[in-house]
DNA sequence: ATAGCTGCAAATCGTTTGCGCCATG
DNA sequence: CATGGCGCAAACGATTTGCAGCTAT
């Protein structure tokens, strides 16, 4: 349970104005929702995911407002997406082991070598859920790539 | 150019008939023609790209053979995808730095903590395509979940 | 006031599936 | 000659869009 969760909810609708502002989005009744079930679902929700829970506080709200808002926070850079979603499949043919560069703005993917980064390893510490396997790791680096630098 | 590709057609498709063997493949020539142009194709092709380039070759070929032959080769283990693909978008709620677990065959997505990994870092030695600049890593320890263990 | 947001319904896009015929093992 | 793969067309699921009325700033 994060701290901003633990407020009371007029503080929390408080703290959301200000993002907003600070994002360069209005604050309407359906997106400050939709904002709470965001931080509140466990886990990694999809829109239909966040639309089912919308729908108890808001019944009349529509999957494409869900769309919608998702999109603002996501524009806004006030919420990230899980990982690149090129909303298409991707097949790597590339069988060296590598790695991948990701531009945040324009989505593009460059490959880089394995071998140029120093040995990646989980602590002795780290706490992985019960029983899961780890087999490789797979990195992406964000940034931005040359072109859109310039833009 | 990787060693493979400089080989003559004919030593090519006699280790592509090697490896749908290894893999429990039949050997077809859509499934060939769309193993070449994966592998020839720069970057990470969709399969509408893939679909695309082997129409020059057989003019017929549909967009599902595509499909089924590029699933073959996912599911076969004989390439991979870029990323986990949920097919559709996840939004990630959690602001505190961390990274993620994937299970290879569900596909469920756990969080662990950024604190958990050894300190990731590119080796000085590391070439990066010309300007691109890093913001930050995103990892993914692709394995087997509890669950999907005991089937 | 006015630019932005909402709900609705239709459109679009990526992907999958069922089927009758053909090629591979 | 038996299985699996092919092309085709229809089905499907996720996401986007156009529009007319309503809301936040």
């Amino acid at each position: 349970v994060s701290p901003v969760e633990s407020l009371p909810q007029q503080e929390r609708l408080q703290a959301f104005r200000t993002l907003c502002l600070r994002h360069g989005l209005s604050v309407t009744h359906q997106r400050w929702v939709i904002y709470e079930v965001l931080k509140s679902m466990p886990g990694h929700p999809s829109p239909e995911e966040v639309f089912a829970q919308v729908r108890h506080q808001i019944p009349a709200v529509s999957l494409g407002t869900v769309y919608k808002n998702i999109h603002a926070f996501l524009d806004s850079g006030l919420l990230r997406e899980v990982s690149l979603h090129h909303g298409t499949l991707r097949i790597e043919a590339n069988t060296d082991p590598h790695h991948h560069l990701v531009c945040r703005r324009c989505k593009a993917v460059f490959d880089i070598s394995e071998a140029d980064f120093e040995p990646l390893r989980l602590r002795d510490s780290a706490r992985v859920p019960n029983g899961f396997v780890p087999d490789h790791f797979a990195v992406e680096v964000i940034g931005i790539c040359d072109r859109c630098q310039q833009q």
